[in-house]
DNA sequence: TTAGGGTTAG
């Protein structure tokens, strides 16, 4: 049995072998093949004091002394010490420990391997866990469950997730180590993370059928992707079978995912349901249900009920932390309450908490958004006196910042200095930029940065064709925004409502209302039906073009779809009506498709 | 020792 586990082990690394060479030379480790008779045998002694380690300062200086020791502590204790420097998630310097046992000739066991190797992992070099594990070959420390795991879940961190499910579907195969759910919990994790829930669903009933029991872990990752991908529904039919066929309860963590999807969806009654039954369940909301709650409040600029939702869990002896208050810091800034936000931004300290990158990048954007860009700058350079590092959403607000007070320059050059420090331009940024150039009459800078710029996620986004398509016919090239559209056909990708509103509005400001009409009725062929938007869009250009024969029925359709109209389409239309334009009769119509907020308001 | 939940740009 191990002779065949072993040899598969072998090809296994053989088919990694010439990066895990690499990297181990990269890593310069030298390992003790024979266990040094050194160390003392102290296993059976009370805990000592590094077990108390609470800071990285104290566990060096243990180590330290540790190693000064004659004779050298067991295995055990350098093992424990390691462990603990990890668990601070000092992994740097539980990596830097993990040299120097080895140095000093402490033997490699498959935990302290284990927990090197989670350390690469933590720090986004996987490939050095990899050449931790051909170490193990070598050094006859047969790789477990455990190495195994933490190497999947650092592919999976890394979102190598084709290498991932190779891995995992190698070591069931070969059997090369035990399987167990935290396993598959890590591969279904991945499965979750790709946006392949139904494989990650199809996995979970895998494994109950090869008795591999899943549980709450199992359940609440799958739950909580579902969530996070609005399937509510979905993730409610897995709730069910989790808690009525298998007969697993939920916990906080599974009611938080379920509340942060309702949330997500603006489902505020069922959210109230939930809190009802977790109270029934005598499951008590955590700091995270009430952050769930705050940030959702927030974003619908309810702040008042989510500084009562605060209150509340201070009520309860939760304390807000930085999440917290970032979300509320955010509220604040979306109603466009600077000096609100600032107040509650200067007040962090004395409430013992330290803004970090997440806080500034609120703060940042409600300057921006507020055009107070010389605040927003003052904040920009604030990240780096306080030690922190801007990444690549600050350099994106800022950027739209800029953009959007006409600073082209200024916004360039802080493009570069992005990309200087090492912070790569994501699809986000680059809409950012091309929206920023296209609106600041820049749109043939734009058009060379999209085509300069060969990147395959970049030239198939759907958002960035929309923006330039918009560029492009608001500065009267229509002809480009025509081949761009066209461009997207050829590329096999959809148009959205977005996308043919944009299309359509361009037409219409040239005048060329049957090319605009013919695309609207395209819509609906093309399996994406207008919205009351693109109802709109078409009927200001119908109106301003002086086309009225298809006004009525436009108007008469959006009655039958109870879409509604808005203020300026509506203003338009009276005007016209006003001026004889229009048949009076209409008016009725008119009337009906005024929504609530509209009515009473002066037009 | 390995696995699951909350905040920022669009």
């Amino acid at each position: 049995m191990m002779g065949i586990a072993t040899s598969s082990l072998h090809a296994f690394h053989k088919s990694n072998g010439s990066s895990i060479s690499n990297s181990f030379c990269r890593l310069g480790l030298q390992f003790a093949s024979v266990h040094s008779n050194s160390f003392s045998n102290d296993d059976h002694r009370p805990p000592s004091k590094f077990q108390k380690v609470t800071n990285l300062e104290d566990a060096l200086n243990l180590f330290d002394e540790m190693t000064q020791r004659r004779p050298l502590p067991s295995v055990v204790k350098f093992t424990q010490l390691l462990n603990s420097v990890s668990k601070m998630k000092h992994f740097s310097s539980s990596l830097d420990l993990f040299k120097q046992m080895c140095a000093i000739g402490v033997p490699v066991s498959v935990y302290s391997m284990s927990i090197a190797i989670r350390c690469c992992c933590r720090l986004y070099r996987t490939k050095d866990g990899f050449a931790l594990l051909g170490c193990c070959f070598r050094r006859a420390v047969v790789p477990n469950v455990f190495i195994f795991s933490t190497l999947l879940d650092g592919l999976v961190l890394e979102d190598r997730i084709l290498e991932a499910e190779r891995l995992f579907k190698k070591l069931i195969k070969h059997k090369l180590c035990e399987t167990n759910v935290v396993m598959y919990n890590t591969m279904i994790k991945g499965l979750c993370k790709f946006g392949s829930n139904d494989i990650a669903i199809g996995l979970l009933r895998l494994m109950d059928e090869r008795g591999c029991k899943p549980n709450i872990v199992t359940y609440n990752t799958i739950i909580d992707s579902l969530c996070k991908d609005r399937m509510i529904d979905d993730a409610f039919k897995i709730f069910k079978e989790m808690v009525f066929d298998k007969g697993i309860l939920p916990n906080v963590i599974t009611y938080n995912s379920l509340i942060y999807g309702l949330c997500l969806l603006g489902r505020g009654d069922e959210v109230s349901k939930m809190l009802k039954e977790m109270e029934d369940e005598k499951i008590s909301p955590d700091l995270q249900t009430f952050n769930i709650l705050v940030d959702a409040y927030c974003k619908e600029g309810k702040v008042d009920e989510a500084e009562a939702v605060i209150d509340t869990m201070v009520e309860k002896g939760v304390s807000p932390d930085i999440v917290t208050y970032n979300s509320l810091i955010d509220g604040y800034c979306l109603r466009g309450e600077m000096t609100k936000a600032r107040k509650l931004f200067d007040s962090l300290t004395s409430k013992g908490l330290v803004p970090d990158v997440f806080t500034f990048n609120c703060l940042l954007n409600g300057y921006c958004k507020n055009l107070e860009i010389e605040e927003a700058m003052h904040m920009f350079h604030e990240i780096k006196r306080k030690g922190l590092k801007p990444d690549i959403v600050t350099y994106s607000t800022m950027l739209q910042g800029l953009y959007r007070v006409g600073r082209c320059g200024d916004a360039c050059t802080l493009f570069d200095e992005m990309r200087a420090h090492g912070q790569l331009p994501n699809q986000c940024t680059y809409r950012i930029v091309l929206d920023g150039l296209c609106n600041n009459h820049q749109v043939e800078e734009a058009l060379s940065l999209f085509r300069l710029v060969d990147d395959s996620k970049l030239n198939s986004d759907i958002a960035v064709y929309t923006i330039l398509i918009d560029g492009a016919s608001k500065c009267g090239k229509l002809d480009t925004a025509r081949s761009l559209f066209h461009e997207l056909t050829i590329k096999g990708l959809q148009p959205n409502v977005w996308t043919y509103c944009t299309m359509i509005s361009g037409l219409c400001g040239e005048g060329l209302l049957t090319e605009a009409k013919h695309l609207f009725l395209k819509m609906d062929e093309s399996g994406c039906p207008p919205n009351d938007v693109t109802y709109r869009v078409l009927l200001q250009g119908f109106l301003k073009n002086q086309h009225y024969d298809d006004v009525e029925m436009l108007l008469q359709e959006m009655d039958g779809r109870s879409y509604s109209l808005d203020a300026s389409t509506l203003s338009l239309l009276i005007d016209q009506t006003a001026a004889g334009s229009l048949d009076r009769s209409m008016l009725k119509l008119i009337g009906r498709l005024v929504p609530k907020e509209l009515m009473g308001a002066p037009s």
